[in-house]
DNA sequence: AATGAATGAGTCTTCATTCAT
DNA sequence: AATGAATGAAGACTCATTCAT
């Protein structure tokens, strides 16, 4: 049995080799988790998958939990990377056209792998990255929220704080739901889902009509 | 079970028993569950808990699966209770004020027991009970979709199940992240949260600002 | 667990109620036996067959064991009973006649309950009543040496011992595995086959040809 | 599994080692099921015996069953081996001599193991081997059957089938039963109960006295 | 550096048996 | 005497991890 798991990769492999490893077993992992779920996947079949002795994967990776770590870094860093690079897109525009492009990012994050992303929101909790995770969150919060600092005069809403809470979570369960669980909906109305979506947030946040109906152009 | 019993005290004092004994060993597995996570709570662990045999436990649930479907059902009934019980009183509210009162039910029922709601959020898919669970929530949709029907004419957006589907999940994850994630939030500024979020559905809805203002007295 | 088991019934069942309860369980045993075989027959399941609780089959019954041995005596008092029965319908009759009903009633005695007689034959050696078994086959090859002893002069072979044992044996196979393993023989030729274990019998033990004709016609 | 292996000598030595210890475990269940019986035989001790850790035991065997299955395959093929190797040895042969020596073949195959036989002969047929036992044992049977056909002109019995089944049968009880439960008649007369299976195959053969006689010389 | 055989703690589960009612 | 709830020893088996080669 395991003395406290570790979850930092052993070595930050350099060479080439090394790298090509590390990144195998990653990918591996990720690909067992989903066709096994978290319980039944095991380092052996792990290593199996990726094509490496289980003692290679223990000169990578100090232990499941590691493993399991990398891929929710790998995971996060990716849906990062889609909603920040819409978020940088629509920097400068106004709210009531960001909103949609928002949306559609959150749309398209959760697409990109959609079935580890389920995976890894079951079971993340239980690996100790959940910190991580949630510091990946506050950081898109208070980005939002200063985005909308900058934003102020078009919203109607005092508590930006709160605001921001609110629309991050708002986005994050529909987008994740709407992929999830009722992906007939976005198939057959994918666009009345977005401008809905749209809709709640603009109105929630009480940018003028007049704005709103502008963007819907 | 041999013969037909002829008294009936023994019996019920043994129906008591058993009774007593299944409660038991459902708390300890709801108990465990929190304090250890799905993958740590071991069969022996929860019949120790529930001070209970092991051998006793196995009389009652056929595996650890059942025992986690039970703490499931009787949490998603309670929560149901809830959630019902509020839409019942407001069965014959205008939407302006009903809303409150499902936001205020949505943050109760996720405090009855925060910890143990968040690890079946977190786990439960893996027990096969996620059938159970997603018919809870779909009966749950219709039910407030047909509420929608009925005061069709109160709110102005066309498409009632996806707006069901919108408001549900919205208020869920709101409330579900609020108890879970930001405690801050309630205790501060309580009042504020539901009323924002309270809004939130209204507008989105597109309740007239002339009802909603009503509701806010 | 248990300590040493005991294989004597626990009390001598004098009631008329008491001795239905133990025939219902001596009886329930021998089926469940064959429908589960020695491993899967759980006393549980013995008790819930005889309509009877668990408690009062320990009342009764000291030990699976007991019950199993309980099972092994009467279904070796039933064999022993068919093949006394003939021996004694035969002990004046001279040999090449007795033969072929001995080996009559090997068969029909391995018909009575085939099923049964598999599941003991295969496992009684675990139960600790195989010295009882083994008396009872003594007591059948010394009952058949004296016939012999009483025949001597009808037969041409000196080691009335060896022969006894060569002949029962012999027998006995014979009997068991047409029955439990090649019934087709049985119901395609079975007078052929009685025929020639007769005759293999006869033959061995030196009994003249003028008697072997004389007893086929 | 990964990659090729680029040595010979790493990959034999390995090779060496597992072989060693699927031997000492295939061995060490023999021996446990010697001294404990099928029940009493659990693959912890088993393992214990092997002097090999239970988790090396589920490496190679994937269940009790499997390693009770290998025990089998191994017993029955020293007995097929020596049963064959007589045969082979006396295929052209008369039969006088052939049954001779296929009797004395009998006795020395159940003595190579007799007490492993005797547990497997009591045991195995709950294992699902029981139909390569059996087919093991209709193999035999063909093959002696072939060799009856061969020597047709010199029995004087029609249906080879049942010949076949007949003398097989009888054998196998006999020498079975001599070594497991008559060990003093071996020791004792030895010489006479070989020399009287011996007649008893011939006379049932009807093989003529006078071929009878020269064998016995 | 790689390999994969070996390890063994710990899990779930069964079932003969006891004992309070 | 009967009942059946409770017991717990013991068994089969898994899998994260180590280490000799």
């Amino acid at each position: 049995m395991a003395r406290r798991p570790l979850t930092n990769p052993r070595k930050s492999a350099t060479q080439k080799r090394s790298r090509a490893t590390v990144d195998a077993l990653v990918e591996a992992t990720a690909r067992v988790l989903i066709r096994e779920g978290y319980d039944r996947a095991s380092t052996n079949k792990i290593a199996e998958t990726a094509g490496v002795s289980i003692g290679s994967l223990y000169q990578y990776f100090p232990s499941k939990e590691a493993l399991v770590a990398a891929v929710i870094e790998r995971h996060t860093q990716e849906l990062s990377n889609v909603v920040r690079g819409a978020m940088d897109r629509v920097a400068a525009s106004p709210i009531a056209q960001a909103a949609r492009e928002l949306v559609a990012a959150g749309i398209e994050a959760h697409r990109a792998d959609p079935k580890l992303h389920r995976v890894l929101a079951e079971q993340v909790p239980r690996v100790g990255k959940l910190e991580q995770i949630e510091a990946v969150e506050r950081n898109g919060r208070l980005f939002f929220r200063e985005y909308l600092e900058a934003r102020r005069d078009e919203i109607g809403i005092a508590d930006l704080d709160l605001a921001a809470f609110i629309v991050i979570t708002t986005v994050e369960a529909l987008t994740h739901n709407a992929v999830l669980r009722r992906p007939d909906i976005l198939e057959e109305k994918g666009e009345a889902f977005v401008d809905e979506v749209t809709a709640l947030v603009l109105r929630f946040l009480r940018v003028s009509g007049q704005e709103r109906r502008r963007a819907a152009e």
